[in-house]
DNA sequence: GCCAACGTTGGC
DNA sequence: GCCAACGTTGGC
């Protein structure tokens, strides 16, 4: 079992919107970076946990735990002329594109803030702190998956 | 709103 | 293959 970090802007799909959704569960669709898209496609497996993060917020931060409940599938919003994600270069039957599904498995109210990550000197050496990280999709090692663990407890 | 950092595109 | 231009991300 991996860890991850999975980021999203919460006024597009928060936390709270994952909560409310039927089975607590989505597709985490829409990813269009090649370096995501091969994690979500090759690595990320059922049963993997993830650490939900708020970016563009007030403050970003990490605001629930959430869990693989389904392993790469194609993502049909790639198909889809009309939605925002749609990208006709992707061939239906051989996607560019995949999405895995995830279910929301408990908030951290409130919210882990990006200070009080960077205050822990174990956290030092995450993807996510590093200066101009941009990747949505990120690995978590289990040392700082503990730690984190601890923070919220 | 600003802007630095980043990934992608396309001309050559 | 190089690299400038562009659009996007995301903290502040």
């Amino acid at each position: 079992m991996r860890y991850w970090l999975f980021k999203s802007e919460p006024e597009c799909f928060s936390f709270q919107d994952l909560m409310a959704a039927p089975k607590r569960t989505t597709g985490w669709d829409g990813v269009r970076n090649y370096q995501a898209r091969n994690f979500l496609r090759d690595d990320i497996k059922r049963g993997d946990k993830v650490l939900f993060y708020h970016s563009n917020a007030a403050p970003p931060g990490i605001a629930g735990i959430a869990e693989v409940v389904e392993e790469s599938h194609p993502d049909s919003t790639a198909f889809d002329s009309a939605d925002h994600h749609f990208d006709p270069k992707s061939d239906p039957k051989n996607p560019t594109w995949v999405q895995v599904t995830i279910t929301g498995v408990r908030a951290i109210d409130p919210p882990l803030g990006l200070p009080s990550l960077r205050a822990v000197a174990e956290l030092s050496g995450m993807e996510l702190l590093r200066k101009g990280s941009r990747l949505s999709i990120q690995p978590v090692t289990d040392l700082e998956w503990a730690v984190i663990e601890r923070l919220i407890l």
